[in-house]
DNA sequence: ACAATTTACGGGCACGTGCCCGTAAAGGTA
DNA sequence: TACCTTTACGGGCACGTGCCCGTAAATTGT
């Protein structure tokens, strides 16, 4: 320690200025009270001195306690992807507690726009000051940022974007490099006379996610010259039954399949299907490290999982408003995902 | 606020103890000059009341700085591999830095064994309280554990174990799994009857890693009874040159090589050789998202590279040491990264 | 018995920042 | 000039914990 009886902080600026830590303070938090002229001379000093405020002090000073909300959708029994995300979220909770942060979850029905939209009047009440959300009704999330925008909340999106809304940031992956990822693998040992097959499964009809994941996976063929023939289904049922329905018929019709490639977390509802008809030579990739799927990679009916660490973005998404909020730091606006490559060999390993 | 005038921590616990903080707080230190009655009076209480102390007072009133020190090899002209786990240090650093926490750093040459010792004399003269280390040497690194296990300072290591010894933390990848991940990759549409090559080029004679990476290359061969024959060759000069006319001679030897893997990051060499030579038709593995191997997945010549987060490996290594040391909070012991499969398609997104 | 030493504990300041409250000075009105 | 309002600023307590210092009580020695 060769500096010795310096004084730190407000106290030093205070000093320097020849006013007292609460005229600074005044400054510093850009409240009124203060001339002209002392401010001018204390912003200076405290550009010059690069001044860092020490967030212990500060949070530990201040009572006011920081308010988010996150508002996702709610495990369901078709998926329980939503389990890691909102892991996620709790561990950044946890993380921020000691410092003065609460976090409050809500969960909506993916099946249910109105349940959407209902708890999104819920977040508003509460009066949080920041918002993390999963965008999954386009034109409910238009109105939410809206609301956003005039009351001055920031807000974050996750696992999927809308572009050209005001969103502090976007935590997830790029859709469309990813379903070019995909395509890639598909196609990696595909002999040049089978034919592939996209399959989507959902009961959302403007799925932006999907457009975006076939849209990559087409550009794919294209950019590489692909020979392959590629089929397309849509199948607005998710139970097993339907699933197994439309895809008999679709077997049916093109006897040469060499691949399938299914555009969200339900592949596994198509691995139990090719694996009922005995059809495990089919290639099949999809996405999502949910436990049904490993189960199918495990026994070789999957050969690749893409996941974009959902884990990963709740806990990310919570930070981002933390960084906002409570450090004042700026924040990345744009923050895509790794694209993951998960195997049979290499899963026991992967972190969401 | 519900609960209104309670008081919290160490104040709580010395109101119902009826004693005064100074007390409560020589119990939580358990420093001397407390009753055996009284202590365990207020053990009691803090347990009932599951006492959490606040790190932000604690690390604020405390001006005890904690030192740590890493010790990591230096950025060589050969590879930048380690300005990876490099940057993800100082990213840790920056964020302890306001709870008292300083890093120093301490580089080594991966060539020279005497760097390593030396290295390892002035960490223990810095007197840190704890130490993160690559253990790149095995000898050297016995020796290191043994005082640090005399001196009672935690140590972690990173990127490559030495099972057996009392680290705090093993960071890094299973060694093993990734080279059984690299002959998946490798074979996944590999032709029967091509053979396959693992090159290890490294000037290091006992070198664990390659050792326990080959082995889990192997392993996926037995395991999934391939048919390829599979070669191999040391190199022991890293150059270039050196390299190349190794490899010529190798498949001069065996001219149906179809597939190559090569066991670090030294895979770029390898590269540059069937770029020159005109054999990019070989499928080529290697390790780590280095500037150099980047280049050639970008160009098709490496199909593949194997990545543990060096960045990542860093951070957590760091921040493993300030939850013993800070948090007090127990460490997991082995801590293996993912095996990430990068490709042309999805490396942009990559995160060390 | 008394002094000398050790043990057990309390009082209270410090860490850096937030913010309430009080007040002197400046400006305004008659 | 006397009185009132507004502006500009300082004093000082609080947040929860760490730890120094002082002292009454208990223990030991003679």
């Amino acid at each position: 320690m060769e500096k010795e009886n310096e004084l730190f902080g407000v106290k030093e600026i205070a000093r320097r200025a020849n006013v007292s830590t609460a005229t600074v303070d005044r400054v510093l938090h850009n409240r009124t009270g203060v001339s002209e002229k002392t401010k001018a001379r204390i912003n200076a000093i405290i550009k010059e001195m690069d001044y860092q405020p020490n967030i212990l002090a500060s949070r530990l000073a201040s009572k006011k306690i920081i308010n988010l909300a996150a508002l996702i959708p709610e495990v369901s029994e078709e998926t329980d992807f939503w389990s890691a995300p909102l892991s996620g979220i709790r561990r950044a909770e946890a993380e921020m507690r000691q410092y003065g942060v609460q976090v409050q979850i809500f969960l909506f029905d993916l099946n249910d726009k109105d349940s959407f939209a209902g708890q999104i009047r819920h977040v508003f009440e509460g009066g949080f000051q920041g918002i993390l959300i999963s965008p999954s009704f386009i034109e409910e999330t238009k109105k939410f940022a809206a609301e956003c925008g005039r009351r001055k909340i920031p807000y974050v999106f996750i696992d999927s974007d809308i572009p050209d809304l005001h969103s502090l940031s976007y935590i997830g992956p790029h859709l469309r490099k990813s379903g070019y990822v995909g395509a890639k693998l598909l196609t990696y040992r595909l002999e040049a006379e089978k034919k592939v097959l996209i399959i989507n499964i959902s009961k959302e009809i403007d799925n932006y996610n999907y457009l975006e994941i076939e849209d990559g996976f087409r550009a794919y063929f294209n950019d590489n010259k692909q020979p392959n023939e590629i089929v397309r289904i849509d199948i607005r049922e998710t139970d097993y039954q339907s699933v197994a329905r439309h895809l008999t018929y679709v077997f049916h019709l093109n006897r040469d399949i060499g691949a399938a490639f299914v555009t969200n977390s339900r592949v596994h509802t198509v691995a139990s299907f090719l694996k009922n008809s005995h059809r495990t030579h089919v290639s099949l990739i999809g996405y999502d490290f949910v436990k049904e799927n490993v189960d199918y990679l495990e026994n070789n009916v999957i050969d690749f999982l893409i996941c974009h660490r959902p884990d990963d973005q709740g806990y990310r998404g919570m930070m981002a408003l933390y960084q906002k909020l409570v450090v004042n730091a700026p924040v990345i606006k744009q923050n895509y995902m790794p694209i993951d490559i998960v195997t049979k060999e290499n899963y026991e390993f992967y972190q969401n």
